[in-house]
DNA sequence: GCGTTGTAGTCAATAGTGTTCACTAAATCC
DNA sequence: GGATTTAGTGAACACTATTGACTACAACGC
């Protein structure tokens, strides 16, 4: 009789893990919303008590980093390279983009840092590999990374906090809330409204990959000869 | 004697206003770093009560918008459209990155959020003035402003949440942390660890710059005909 | 089988957070 | 100079991350 369902007992010891709570951090994010990742919820998402998780991450700050490197993880799964460099960068870059729209609250927290783990290297070096295929040696190669890299992240990364923002507030007209002040005093914000409110996002990020990759191709046929 | 300088006498009424208590906070965020921005903190940077803020802002998230709101009256500040488009891109370009290099704290914090405000809008404006300058109109305009300005928000803003890590923990190595673990399992990254870590992030951000202009300068001549 | 021991999970406490609400006094208006 | 409005105040609340003492469970030696 003692210890029904009602007052739950103790947690077995190996119930709690990294792995575990990680998963829990992220499926709280991506099912609660951006402020959801705290000590107590993810307790109670885990059946265990508030202060259990700090048996496994020494603080907040270190499961945020964990989340980043579990999106690295997501991201990269299953991924080789290809034979052309270009369809290589094609390919890590969506799939960064699509692990944002698929976890915008997780991304939103997580993704703009630098985990220096197993993933991010993983990541870094897919992309290097791809450069050197390019043709991209030394300084050259170290520089159009970070052209690439940062660029994607942090687009990506943002694209998370606009879709977390955007199911928060509703998705007002935007640059109509101006037109009571003065329509003629921006003309050309106010002329294009429509097409701002209307913007496709991911016809967007199609077109600054190619960007870079066009780029790097001008520069690795520079480099090549 | 009653009220000396020791006990403080109640602050005069027309002392606080939302341009005064957002120079305070973006005083308080550039000195004390990113987790400066609270009310308590705020109130005695103003040598007001913590909750007096209250009275002119109706949450802290409005706060970070009017620190948004501040961070492009900064930017914008004596701008004036060029003759060619390409110097307004590129003028405006800079001045994001240039505030958000003074001012990282801030810019880390409420770079990333849109104010819908008058200052967002002019930028706005700018940009489409010079994007039409270069002959795109319509949907066109429309995809290319978002191409150029996420592009350029966003790696600022990443920029930003850079410096202020930096700043936080110490500048370690970077990609030499793996190093122990096997130097052969990710060879491009081993190999191009030493120019990773000397990455010119300036550089970086001036080639992203042109890539766009680049772009967009295709663009305008194939529309233009 | 059975004590010992390390440690994963728990509980209570603390300092600090955003936010609310009743209160108070300073400007302003008549 | 009295009434009214409202900007600034102070106490309170629910919630946060984090700490440190405690406890029971699994594994180990015997």
């Amino acid at each position: 009789m003692a210890g029904s369902s009602v007052s739950r007992r103790r947690l077995a010891r190996g119930s709690l893990s990294r792995q575990v709570i990680v998963e829990a951090a992220l499926g709280l994010l991506d099912e609660e919303g951006p402020d959801a990742l705290t000590f107590a919820r993810l307790g109670s998402a885990l059946d265990a008590s508030t202060t259990a998780v700090y048996r496994h991450f020494t603080s907040r700050d270190e499961i945020v980093v964990a989340l980043a490197e579990e999106l690295d993880r997501l991201s990269l799964h299953g991924y080789e390279a290809h034979e052309d460099w270009r369809e290589s960068l094609r390919d890590l870059a969506w799939r960064a983009w699509r692990t944002a729209s698929e976890h915008p609250a997780a991304a939103s927290t997580a993704m703009h840092r630098t985990t220096r783990g197993i993933h991010e290297l993983r990541a870094v070096d897919a992309v290097l590999e791809a450069l050197h295929r390019a043709g991209l040696r030394g300084e050259d190669a170290g520089t159009s990374y970070a052209v690439y890299a940062h660029l994607v992240l942090a687009v990506c990364s943002q694209h998370a906090t606009r879709l977390v923002s955007m199911s928060a507030e509703g998705v007002e007209g935007w640059v109509q809330v101006y037109h009571p002040t003065d329509p003629t005093a921006y003309p050309y914000a106010a002329r294009a409204a429509a097409y701002l409110s209307a913007i496709d996002h991911t016809e967007v990020f199609r077109r600054q990959v190619e960007l870079v990759i066009t780029d790097l191709e001008t520069r690795a046929s520079r480099a090549g000869v």
